[in-house]
DNA sequence: CATCTTTGTCACAATTAGGTAACGAAATGC
DNA sequence: GCATTTCGTTACCTAATTGTGACAAAGATG
């Protein structure tokens, strides 16, 4: 995702509403540099002012196609360019015209990654130890082709345990993790959270399959039986 | 979707209100251009004016026809010419007066858009969960061989979350992909929608056949039974 | 074996989250 | 312009979740 544009402000409002999207952003302010990013980057999407300083929006969407296929968003200051470059068929795939809503931008924008990848996003995260298998897509905890309820601190728990097999982790981290950075409290509900947890998939602490008390430490999840 | 006519301000008013209706629409200005999208944009329905520059509407038509069956609505200025075309056998789908209002075209383009083939545009848009199918083509809701009625909020609600089934959505998801990115208010609007939503699809919170709470997160659309 | 430290378990009260109904405002349809 | 539908908010109820403290069990140390 690229944004062409030299009106700084500009640039910086459509960067926020895209990140917060979860999109990767990166911008310049001028044609050849813009050329150049695309080369480099291979970005999904373009979204390209028309009237740039140095090199014209128009000639740097038609660089950009002798040799990058990526979808390219014009951004015009007047309604009757876009007309123009209809007709002139830079080969831009969408236009939008200023004043522009972020929130406009964002869907378009999102239309077109729809559109570069139809059935990519759903990769799923799951992760195995042994006869268990934690799901972070769908929250599904399943042990031995039974599917296991946990409450979301459990959950969040075992996802942290699951996600480094075999590492010992310090109660601290593990509330780090779960709790988040500034929880402050007694570190032993560590330890009751890993009691329920245990029982909910059958583990035994002193003859433990998955979850292993690490003395002194704290726990880790080994992998394989 | 592709508009193809030569009168700007009139794409833009169709664009708009098609776009409004959850539909991607191109356009294009001449008729040349315009087969050569059909060609690589493989829209469904075109709708097509019959007075371009350069290429007659009639013979876009005809070219369209020779390697692509998507549905074509023709535009006309004179009410007359209509009988003309029919007699022609261009191979139009329908056909629409100038002027008209977006509305009827709306209504028409969504017309095309049901009847079109079910094993070639219309895959991408159906979705099933077991004996639910939405289809976001026709806006309909189907449970067990009955259709379900629901309200715009809900539709988009059950299609956020069936287009990625089985992975569990926060409220803060739902909200972004229903009311839009920066919509302010209570997450907990999304538990009043489900509530409704549940009642209409005879789910049962305590013991739910497709949408589950994923509790401390939001929901999910769990496929299968 | 005696003692200290670390870990596991249990019960309980406070809090939070989710489901539902009700209601006024806004939008829509006729 | 009126009737109906839809929408967002609020309030209330129930049930699940959570952190804490007390205490038992296990392990380490010498």
């Amino acid at each position: 995702m690229l944004v062409v544009d030299d009106e700084a402000p500009l640039v910086r409002l459509v960067q926020e509403y895209l990140r917060r999207d979860g999109l990767w952003v990166e911008a310049t302010g001028n044609g050849p540099d813009a050329v150049q990013m695309v080369a480099e980057l291979e970005p999904t999407v373009v979204v390209l002012d028309l009237g740039l300083p140095g090199m014209d929006g128009v000639e740097v969407c038609r660089r950009i196609r002798t040799f990058s296929d990526c979808y390219v968003i014009m951004l015009t200051a007047r309604a009757d360019e876009v007309d123009r470059l209809i007709g002139l068929s830079v080969g831009a795939d969408d236009y939008v015209t200023k004043p522009f809503s972020p929130r406009e931008l964002v869907l378009r924008v999102r239309a077109m990654l729809r559109r570069s990848r139809p059935e990519s996003a759903a990769e799923r995260h799951r992760h195995w130890a042994g006869a268990l298998m934690v799901d972070t897509n769908a929250r599904e905890v399943w042990l031995d082709d039974s599917q296991v309820e946990l409450t979301p601190t459990e959950f969040e728990l075992l996802s942290a345990l699951i996600t480094e097999p075999g590492t010992a982790k310090s109660r601290r981290e593990l509330i780090t993790q779960v709790w988040g950075e500034e929880w402050i409290g007694d570190e032993h509900l560590v330890d009751v959270h890993i009691g329920n947890l245990r029982r909910k998939i059958h583990d035994d602490p002193a003859w433990p399959r998955f979850i292993h008390t690490v003395r002194g430490v704290g726990y880790k999840l080994r992998t394989g039986e």
